[in-house]
DNA sequence: GAACGAATTTGACGTAAATCAAGTAACAGA
DNA sequence: TCTGTTACTTGATTTACGTCAAATTCGTTC
């Protein structure tokens, strides 16, 4: 592991507060890999070995039933996933793939558990860690029953724009079939929901969409704490 | 709090671990309460008081957005509900009210953050429980995104059937217009997604349920462990 | 047990979204 | 630069689901 990732990994809400004997304890059986695009990290139902620690790239979690399959979560560095199979030792319920070249440090399961019942700090930080994890599933539903697709697309742009001088624009962070699955409809829906959203001000030009009317859009989407914020 | 209730929330695996001390002292401050039906119990958005522990009756847990709302879940005996809320000291994401008449002790928040962080037994079976409910969340999810109405239905009542010599039988619980919007419908469409079960050997006399074929209405529902097994 | 109100069911209909089938644009590799 | 592949878009169609309105059932109160 590099100098560098290892102080974005320490500041990390997860690790931040914890003692140094506790983190090397934790990190002393790490290992670092890196994995080429599309590769199958960890598959659903499996027994769960590491938490895993994004350093790099990104890596989509999904779950599939019955041959059907969707897209629960992209994750970016620097942050970790599977966290709640990891402390209960239990099957992941979802599967993980990388999406492009991606960097990652595996901490064996045990260690992590071991580091939990010596390090109260460690302990606070994980349920720290998983009450918010938890609380962004709970949000996810609510956005999920509660809105259509074009509702939840047009909060998910507002949600993730970057805001500017003339108009807000946003960087589509993954393609566009992946976003479709992650807001729960297919492709060819995402299509016409951009269109509709075209009403309110909204311009695409391939993963560059642009907001020139925040206010109509707002007004249409009606954002909310308790939805679409996930620092709360 | 009547004795009987003490053991029976002593025994909540959230609780059962810990230094008798400690229950004592995150029970010192609890209020013991009695609501009618139809109460408001908590509102989304407010601050997070209290941890609720269900001693008697049933609470719906919901959630509403632009004049929408939708059931999350139903609480019952013995269990504590908005974990997640307290821990963080943040504002409750869903609403609650009685179903029926209902018996609830209320734990301080500040308790249960000062016990939390004195008592390293009842860390870990936060610790636990969060998972736990993590991972309840994420199936709901998978539910909800992988399958139709009318699969939901169908997985919901072989969870909850009771096994019987001549086919099972389910009582349902709640009203099914809670139930279609726990399961993410409308109540006229319940409704016909259980004529359309008919079809497997379902049977519905108000709320009992008879499955006269279980293998029928099993392979047509496919359940799945990491959906529909809320104890892994 | 009669009467009321609420829950549920049913049918007709409208809307949202998935599917199917082309076609077009974007992109990677030769 | 060409070429094959994949993603994306568009239109037509089907399916799933919600809405509305009216009946029917159920439970409760008097």
């Amino acid at each position: 592991m590099k100098p560098t990732e290892e102080a974005d990994i320490r500041a990390l809400s997860l690790f931040k507060g914890m003692a140094d004997e506790s983190f090397e304890a934790l990190f002393r059986g790490a290992y670092v890999q890196n994995f080429p695009p599309m590769i199958e990290l960890i598959t659903e139902g499996d027994p769960c070995d590491f938490l895993h620690v994004m350093v790099g790239g990104s890596v989509e979690l999904y779950a599939s039933w019955n041959g059907r399959e969707t897209t629960m979560a992209t994750v970016r560095p620097v942050s970790t996933f599977i966290l709640a199979a990891t402390i209960r030792d239990a099957p992941y319920l979802m599967s993980a793939r990388t999406i492009e070249k991606s960097r990652i440090v595996l901490l064996p399961s045990t260690d992590v558990r071991e580091v939990f019942s010596a390090d109260p700090v460690f302990a606070r930080a994980i349920v720290d860690e998983l009450a918010k994890c938890y609380r962004g599933v709970i949000k996810n539903t609510k956005n999920l029953k509660l809105r259509t697709s074009i509702e939840r697309l047009a909060n998910y742009l507002l949600r993730v724009r970057n805001f500017g001088e003339d108009g807000d624009t946003v960087h589509l962070s993954m393609e566009k079939r992946r976003l479709a699955s992650y807001l729960g409809m297919t492709p060819e829906n995402l299509s016409r929901a951009f269109k509709t959203l075209q009403g309110y001000g909204v311009e695409v030009d391939g993963a560059r969409v642009r907001i020139n009317n925040v206010d109509d859009l707002t007004n249409f989407a009606k954002p909310e704490v308790l939805i679409d914020d996930f620092t709360v």
